[in-house]
DNA sequence: CTCCTCTACTCGTACATACATGTACTAGCT
DNA sequence: AGCTAGTACATGTATGTACGAGTAGAGGAG
């Protein structure tokens, strides 16, 4: 094993297990396992440490669950490599943007090198979920429309997200086509007459559902960002409700507050 | 066993441990399993279902994974219930709240009915970090205060924060005093003739680190929220940049963004 | 009634073993 | 040269066993 790692501590009360998932950590924090590198396999480390599988797997799983590495199935255990991030801008939906003619996922994409791509679109008419009907001030038998699409960069899907908008606004219009034209639904509803005022977004971070980890792709151990965005129009009205998740290793928001 | 479990799926290749973890999986999120109960112990899976003890607690790892339930040794493992949720504006350091004489934490907390405290509170001068230094706009030799601690509601730890300031602005001021008077830091800062002109703050959403993991109590499986945030005065000078490590599911983070 | 011990039950750690399944490389055949 | 089968090695799944350690309640001693 070119990796030296020490021996376990045989007077501490700290299990065998955490023992090797604490040298292993120290080892990539270090710099001694590179990203990408392989981790000395099961048998070697159950060689180096006369332990039985199990107690090495279950050293292995805490790395795993702790987003350090990932197991390939008759390769081995990696470290794993951090993927590029994306950072947020909170300007990133002001109007020079759109008026660019490009929506803002796409702009930013390209802004730092990648390849955007969008995905699986759909689009339905249905009764808004309780929030958003709220958020959106619909009353019972309200309808709203329903675009949901993923967001990849260089393949890689980095983005789910699902928008409303009321029926009243936005059935029959280019924003109930897949392809909502330059500057995207926001530039859409301004030419509408809706001119934007601003956004509030709510920004939770929990692990992924199931669905989320196969749609996104995600490592075991990746939390997301699940983002709840309200665009207002210039007259108080809300006029979209945006759901989004969001791998959180492929990302960095960055917001401005106010001092005064 | 009260609750009711489906059998095992013989034909499918899905493996029985995660068979196993979905049938767990729906019980909860069906709400046949509720905040706080208790799941079936391992003896009464493995009866259940015909398994040997490895692969029912292989199961119960996946969702003490997905943080849907916590065990407790020597009582069995329970569905985690959410804790009480604090919901972090973008005006929080608004001049405003700053006049009412109390530090955005308290006052917030308060608002919400809970009982703040905060702990273990370090200071001391020291060089800063390079990303910190970077930020302030700080050379080689300069130094910088650092004030640490830890804030609880009703005695739960939720958030640990790391101030830096350049200590040219805040050596020898009630900034390196444990207690820094009425409306905190900043409002501090105000008084010293450092007019606070706005925030930039950055998230990230990333699995805790062993140490975080024991400051701030965290289940298996919580993912944190880690803001650094950066105060500049209305000279456009960097007076502080404050590092933030919070438990995700205390915290829902609000902010507004421009749309113009 | 109070305190203590015992016991049953819970999850935690660790061992040993077996076979399944995916990957990568090699030797050999065509 | 190009394909194929075999082999070694990797992780994945699953079985069993044993003992450690924390919790909670029952029951007996004082």
């Amino acid at each position: 094993m070119t990796l030296a790692l020490p021996g376990l501590d045989p007077v501490t009360d700290r299990p065998v297990f955490k023992q090797i998932a604490d040298h292993l950590r120290d080892a990539i924090e270090q710099s001694r396992l590179e990203p990408g590198e392989k981790v000395p396999s099961e048998a070697k480390l159950m060689a180096h440490y006369g332990v039985a599988r199990m107690t090495i797997r279950n050293a292995l799983q805490i790395l795993q669950t702790e987003g350090l590495t990932v197991a390939e199935h008759g390769r081995g255990v990696f470290v794993r490599s951090r993927p590029q991030v994306r950072r947020l801008a909170s300007d990133r939906f002001a109007r020079r943007h759109r008026e660019q003619g490009k929506a803002a996922f796409i702009a930013e994409t390209e802004g730092v090198g990648g390849k955007p791509t969008v995905d699986s679109i759909q689009i339905s008419e249905t009764e808004p979920p309780a929030d958003v009907a709220q958020r959106l001030g619909l009353g019972e038998r309200d309808k709203v429309l329903v675009r949901s699409r993923r967001y990849l960069i260089n393949g890689h899907p980095v983005e789910t997200a699902v928008s409303y908008l009321p029926a009243s606004i936005a059935r029959g219009t280019r924003i109930a086509e897949p392809d909502t034209g330059p500057g995207g639904i926001y530039a859409r509803l301004e030419e509408m007459g809706h001119p934007l005022d601003h956004f509030d977004e709510e920004v939770r971070s929990r692990m992924p559902m199931r669905e989320e980890v196969k749609a996104l792709k995600l490592a075991p151990g990746t939390p997301v960002f699940h983002l709840v965005r309200t665009a207002y129009a210039e007259d108080g009205r809300a006029v979209e409700v945006c759901d989004t998740v969001m791998s959180s290793d492929a990302y960095v928001l960055s917001y401005q507050l106010p001092a005064q």
